[in-house]
DNA sequence: GATTAAATAAGAATTATTCCTATTTACAAG
DNA sequence: CTTGTAAATAGGAATAATTCTTATTTAATC
């Protein structure tokens, strides 16, 4: 798994400043590396270590690495867009635990079963998620 | 495909009413009957032919008709989230036209080839959706 | 036609996200 | 170490989607 020293190499190396924010949100996601957080909550943890930093740089900051492949978006249906650390480099899908909210990384992709049965239709992307529950959680009443 | 006397009679037979405003939401999805509608669309079509209808109410009848099975959401990732009137009663997933937003069923359904390998993860639900382009998108340029 | 619970309109409130702009800062060059 | 500069940020306003509140209306029943 990527550590803090390889993501500000990445930012560095893509041409972007290493700043305060950007390092506050970054160790966010490296303190909980499973699970999936809501800007919201990243903003939160940025905000209880400093007050001032503004809702707009955090939202920048994900979605900037993001585009880095620093963590990953995942598409839950209703709520707001959530993210977690990138969990790999190759192609994936994901387990999502409903009740405690892990995320882990599944590495079968259906996309060949199905290219054949859809005459006509180019495919360019496609989404596939597991959501369930966790051995752990199942285990807990 | 269900027909717009069937909507009313599941209406009724649940015990809502068949008032107006439902009338008007389900004519949206008729005369559209494949494309993805976000809730903005259908009130702006409401609106056209009955102006004092609120946004209040076309959410809670889409969500009213999506209870009864009527319409099916449709999770794409960014933007809000769309519905179109329901393709089926049986399992399925959907391609998604990016151009033309157009949503076509897909009887195929991941899940087999994936219970085993999930050692431990109890699955409750699934997602799987083909985003690409229609055979009439791809020849007009 | 009268009764009544359900549904609606209108506008306020919430929530997530983005925009604006003056100020600050990382970083590199001297 | 200073300084110059573009990039980044803070703070607050703006947008957009959705939900809530409450007084009024209405579909279905009697
Ligand atoms: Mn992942
Ligand atoms: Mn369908
Ligand atoms: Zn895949
Ligand atoms: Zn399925």
């Amino acid at each position: 798994m990527i550590d803090r020293e390889q993501v500000a190499k990445r930012l560095k190396g893509a041409g972007y400043k290493f700043t305060g924010p950007r390092r506050l949100v970054i160790d966010v996601f490296f303190r909980h590396p499973e699970a999936s957080l809501a800007v919201k909550d990243v903003l939160a943890e940025v905000q209880g270590e400093c007050p001032h930093v503004s809702p707009d740089t955090v939202y920048r900051t994900v979605a900037l690495l993001e585009k880095l492949g620093v963590v990953e978006p995942l598409d839950f249906s209703d709520e707001a867009k959530k993210y977690r650390l990138a969990c790999g480099t190759e192609h994936h899908h994901h387990l999502v635990c409903l009740r405690c909210g892990a995320v882990m990384p599944l590495q079968y992709c259906p996309l060949v079963e199905v290219e054949d049965g859809v005459e006509g239709f180019s495919i360019v992307d496609h989404r596939f998620e597991l959501y369930g529950y966790c051995k752990a959680c199942q285990q807990t009443p």
